[in-house]
DNA sequence: CCTATTTGTTGTTTAGGACAACAAGTATCG
DNA sequence: CGATACTTGTTGTCCTAAACAACAAATAGG
């Protein structure tokens, strides 16, 4: 059942928003199936094969879509004709991190084709990142073939972003406190600007494109060295908060332990559940997650073991919280929990069912993020798209 | 910003649905506000005055609303029509107790007309429940004006409730497991009966009609004699999870002590914040929360006031990590946890700031709820006007 | 009593989706 | 290989329902 409020959606509509519905459901299916055929749109939608070969027709007049004949047919009839993206329209995803600030390329239909990593002097500022980005967007707009154009800029942040405008209010690795990113970029560049928390943008990235694809109810959970972070979709809706600052699930206290996270908080998940702690354990310093992986998948010794599985019981503890709250029919897991999950997978599973209602984990499964390293860049770039997707005749594209 | 998955919505829109939309909207809106002038429909929907005029004649030949003019005029130019429900329009709510069972008759404008509380032997079973309700709603049919039409039954269940074919997997006060009770309570009486977790109908109704009016991201807490249960609204919807089971608020572990809640898991909100502990310091057996709330507030012992505080700390630790995780508008907080509450508003709110995150608590507001002893009954009854309200034209009401 | 203002009503226009008929392209079967 | 069945795209027509415009009704203020 989903019960709404009466807080939400009092507006009427109009045929004309009939219209604009339409055309963005029927662009969101191209955007989010990569391709589809039109008559898996008219089946889906519901709409007559007409309306559909309408809105088709006015979305490729926008130069949002393109049509062309499938190959291999399959079955009798009149083969459909194949609907893409067109892939001349693309959004910029920007990714600052601790000593790099990385900048990508990504197209309506989901594909990276430009990526550079600009290294930073340790510790730089918001200012340092927005001139960095802003450089490198400028030097590939240059090289972007004529016609392409541009939905916007997308920048995933590791911190919490107030979703209304951009501003980042607080990133506790790079120590940015209260800087009104979106504006400062969307000026250097002349661009729209969107932020969004790296999490909540890694939740939603597998959601659309990843292992929750078609998954209504899901809890994300993301470590990287920066602590633990999450995203959580329920109904179908991204659950943002009042200002978007929801979703914080490392910070959550589950445990009487005095241990502090990268926050200051005691007793959370991400004070127990730290990649730290194993790279001390295994001597690594400055390790990649896979090698970590490879660590702890050829772990033997019964004190790696022990560590491992103390670290699994701190996430069960999250995670059955996260149960009794959501009752999700998915949980993700992303960053250097994929190599504990690995390493016992039904463990976890019998720890989390062990420590929620069984009503509300019965159903429940745990699964590791299909989008590695593209995670954040495609996550980021949704934020531009779904600007466009939404208002598709009406939103401003800008030229390269 | 509310993104929502890509899961969710993909239907295209037909002339057809739009009416129905409009109606739905309409109808709600007249819902929620118990009365409404004409003009601010039109106002609020943004359909034209033409529009709303025809919505509402639909929707009065179907006896669901009418409409009267308004008295005490306010303002120039001619007076607007005053919109409200068909008092003939009624829901009946069923609420399962541990020694009794309470039937409500509500109407479509939120009054409850009449209620008969059954007293039932100890532990009854759910067959018991299904009876006396089947028999008390026959009883109170028969008192029905002529015209009364029945929306359906909404049932408060203090439990685990599977939304989708209303059967209770597990309400550990009741002793109930596993009963399909939507199902024989509508052969019973022949009425569409929907099924819905108590706590979760309280935040629904305390959303709609209480203290959260207008709030779209909110977190309830409700706390009776058989522990904490939760509700959540994000985006103006109700957070049901996949299966109906989310909002298990109470069940939350904060802590590593070994205490037991009443569904055996340890350390959680439920098994620290307990009215049990509460009466067992002051000698009250057998109390009511107004008893209770007395004692509360006269607390002058610093051994009474520690125990409270111990409680209040307790409290603060989940609603902080309720707040890091929905960064909620508003905490609405019900049963005897509003006495806690008004022992030391303002300990409450600051415990719960220092264990959250700055930005994510720094506009969230504690209160309690508005409505008392209607709350589950008011609740309860929105199940089968939801029902009603989302296919006006197309609903079949029972007659009496 | 007259004017300005707001709202309800009625008749007309218009946007856009549904529908029906036909053309186009594929698979199957004899 | 041709005939048939089937599915899909296209085109023209129909129809629903919202917008719009003009007018009538009811109020406040001068």
């Amino acid at each position: 059942m989903t019960t709404n409020s009466g807080a939400v959606s009092n507006r009427g509509q109009s045929s004309d928003s009939v219209r604009q519905h339409n055309l963005t459901t029927v662009l969101r299916l191209v955007h989010l199936n990569r391709k589809i055929l039109r008559s898996q749109l008219t089946a889906i939608t519901g709409l007559n094969r007409s309306t559909v070969s309408a809105l088709i027709s006015e979305l490729e007049e926008l130069g949002l879509v393109v049509e062309s004949e499938s190959q291999g047919s399959s079955g009798v009839g009149r083969p459909s004709l194949m609907v893409a993206p067109n892939e001349n329209v693309v959004a910029f995803s920007v990714n600052p991190e601790i000593d790099a600030t990385t900048v990508s390329v990504v197209t309506l239909s989901g594909q990276v084709i430009d990526r550079r990593r600009k290294l930073m002097g340790s510790h730089p500022s918001p200012e340092d990142a927005i001139r960095v980005s802003a450089e490198v967007i400028s030097e590939m707009r240059k090289a972007f073939r004529p016609g392409t154009q541009i939905a916007g800029v997308g920048v995933s942040v590791p911190g919490q972003v107030r979703t209304s405008d951009g501003v980042i209010r607080y990133a506790p690795q790079l120590g940015w406190v209260e800087s009104a990113f979106a504006t400062a970029l969307s000026q250097e560049t002349g661009l729209n600007v969107f932020l969004g928390n790296d999490a909540s943008l890694g939740c939603l990235a597998e959601a659309r494109f990843g292992t929750a694809k078609n998954v209504n109810d899901l809890v994300f959970l993301f470590a990287g060295s920066g602590g633990i972070g999450g995203g959580v979709v329920s109904n179908g809706m991204t659950v943002g908060g009042a200002a978007g600052y929801a979703g914080e699930l490392g910070h959550m206290k589950v445990s009487s332990s005095g241990r502090l996270d990268y926050s200051g908080l005691p007793g959370t998940l991400e004070s127990l559940v730290r990649r730290e702690d194993l790279l001390d354990f295994f001597k690594l310093y400055v390790a990649t997650d896979e090698e970590l992986a490879a660590e702890i998948r050829s772990s033997e010794s019964s004190r790696a073991k022990r560590l491992i599985h103390d670290q699994l019981d701190s996430l069960a503890e999250g995670l059955s919280n996260l149960v009794n709250i959501f009752n999700p029919e998915v949980i993700v897991l992303a960053g250097f929990l994929t190599s504990l999950f690995e390493f016992d997978p039904d463990y976890l599973l019998s720890q989390v069912k062990k420590g929620s209602l069984a009503a509300a984990a019965e159903r429940v499964v745990i699964r590791n993020g299909a989008l590695g390293a593209d995670l954040l860049v495609l996550g980021a770039a949704e934020l531009p798209f779904d600007a466009l997707i939404s208002s598709p005749s009406s939103y401003s594209l800008k030229s390269a």
